[in-house]
DNA sequence: GTCTATAATTTGATAGAC
DNA sequence: GTCTATCAAATTATAGAC
């Protein structure tokens, strides 16, 4: 797949956050992984709150953009909260990292605010899109309630499983859903 | 116990790791926080590695230690559950801070394996405590799910409410406690 | 677009005086 | 226990050559 050289840069600056927050990546670091100098990371990005912003705008649209509509998975007879765990647990399995907003939520105090804004984003789409989902599958009360529950529970679960180095952790924080 | 300077050393980075994590704390800002110097810092702890864990254990015992026994609040007739739920919302409300050890559990990758295995000893004493809650509180069945899924979910709402800077939101999240 | 070179600052850490 | 002084390395960022 083409990538070009800022999709590069996106990409090996989301693994970092993902793996240690807003201070735990660099304009070296970035420049090594790839091959190239800071200076060349800088001409794409010209600051690193600049580039921490471009990461975040990129990673909430692609991880709504995967999830697809909610009134489609309900249509062809899936669940659609299952599919929305699924994604989460995906993200943990397969990149073996945080959830890149979990990670810079949590950070919020030491960020600067164009980063806590775009950050702020994701979690209100992800609101809004377990909410449509929770209508669309016939609750009627509580849908945004339950949006935040939902999102919530899944952030936690990341950080325990992550820590204790146990799936396990994150497929028995989930059950809690069920009882909803 | 070194009572004076070494817990105020261990407040001040306390605080620090709970705003931004393990890469937002310095000898040089702790030592300023307190009105020393960087060197006079080492003297206490020789390495960020050794204040990182003693900062980590100080958390637990303290977090531990003020829930005070499971039994102890359900023969009182009070529920221990609510009682946990609280004791986050404080930390929420009056440090204005994130959970230090949900914050180093998110970091896991990029911290020294001794901070990561006492930030284990955090979850694993939360769990065992909420365990015997559940036991004690009439849970036969499933009382380690039912504590890996509350730890985790309060984790989660920490990071939402922090986000979002609306406490609402934590409110929210944690009825989904009332369901199990 | 990428490079070299560099500036200004911060970092974790140490040596030695008092 | 705290200080001054210092170090080597890393940080964000810029200027200018190719």
């Amino acid at each position: 797949m083409g990538e070009d050289r800022e999709q590069l840069i996106l990409n090996v600056a989301e693994e970092m956050i993902r793996q240690g927050g807003y201070n735990s990546f660099s304009f070296r670091n970035i420049a090594s992984a790839i091959g190239i100098k800071s200076s060349s990371v800088h001409y794409h990005y010209s600051t690193k709150e600049d580039l921490a912003v471009a990461v975040t705008k990129y990673y909430t649209d692609q991880f709504i953009g995967a999830l697809g509509s909610p009134e489609d998975i309900v249509s062809s007879g899936k669940n659609p909260i299952s599919q929305y765990v699924q994604a989460f647990r995906q993200a943990l399995v397969k990149d073996k990292g945080m959830c890149l907003c979990g990670m810079l939520g949590a950070e919020t105090d030491i960020l600067p605010e164009s980063v806590v804004a775009e950050t702020r984003v994701f979690f209100q789409r992800n609101v809004e899109w377990l909410e449509t989902a929770y209508r669309t599958s016939g609750e009627k009360d509580g849908a945004k309630e339950k949006a935040i529950q939902t999102v919530s529970l899944l952030e936690g679960a990341m950080i325990t499983s992550n820590v204790m180095g146990d799936l396990s952790f994150f497929d028995a924080a989930v059950k809690l859903l069920d009882k909803s």
